[in-house]
DNA sequence: ACTGAAAGCTTCAAAAC
DNA sequence: GTTTTGAAGCTTTCAGT
């Protein structure tokens, strides 16, 4: 699969607006809307593309605290049930099993402190296996974008 | 603001895939498609939706390696030139301000290992103000998603 | 790999409920 | 205030180049 100076511009204007009309894009490229489309699939299909989606804004739903919370589990082999459990958390955005001090290492979305809180001690610490969290709230999101080339 | 059963089903279905056609969904909810525009319209207004991404799949560019860097500085009003230089740096993904141990936190995602070592040790920890870094790569992701009620 | 045309979808304004 | 209508523009598909 290579890609060209068309396909990188296509790109470049969806992952910043995926809703921007293909006849715009193809109107600056010089060429057929189908063109760019045809583009489209076959970046699609070649799995550069993973999807289109809707980007929610969590703070307007009330979610102001990020954390990301290191879990240590007493036993390696205890990580999928535990994982089974996390994912039954709807405030867990991402789950990752890292490298270093920790077994399982998430990202949190909660409407505030509290509620972390309540997560952290009830429902994460109650999972089996869970030994011991630790938690680290941001405070402030300066970098948040996507891999493009 | 308030978001009703049919907003709830539109939200739904563009999280999961911003190219379903509005009138796909204009016909399982019952209405017409300017209606679930306009709905839209109202929505985007509201500060709800964030935006419109076309997802890459950074694999597929090569970048198979994802890891979190806690970054130590020598003091924290190093913060915002530390900052400036890291969002030099496109492997960097995501940064926080955050309690705890560490200063800075990072997401990276890199080609190999011998890529984030050499963005570890060349490009981050000759920022100003850096003193040392922690790193946690991941070896396994099972959750990634977003809030959305 | 690109074009052009047909069918379906989105968008916007105005009117209807 | 939300929904439909209708017209213009955009997307999608496909035969043809």
């Amino acid at each position: 699969m290579k890609i060209d100076g068309i396909d990188k511009i296509i790109i470049k204007r969806l992952v910043n607006d995926a809703r921007t009309p293909i006849l715009t894009i193809a109107r600056e490229v010089g060429i057929s809307g189908a063109a760019i489309h045809q583009r489209l699939r076959k970046l699609e299909k070649s799995n550069l593309i993973e999807g289109y989606k809707l980007v929610i804004n969590p703070k307007a739903l009330g979610y102001t605290t990020t954390a990301f919370v290191g879990i240590f589990l007493d036993a390696s082999n205890l990580y999928s049930s535990a994982i089974k459990r996390l994912k039954e958390i709807p405030e867990i955005v991402e789950s990752h099993y890292t490298t270093g001090n920790y077994a399982i290492f998430i990202k949190i979305m909660c409407k505030n402190n509290e509620d972390l809180m309540h997560l952290l001690n009830k429902d994460i610490q109650n999972i089996k296996g869970v030994s011991r969290t630790e938690t680290f709230i941001s405070l402030d999101q300066q970098i948040d974008r996507q891999i493009t080339n």
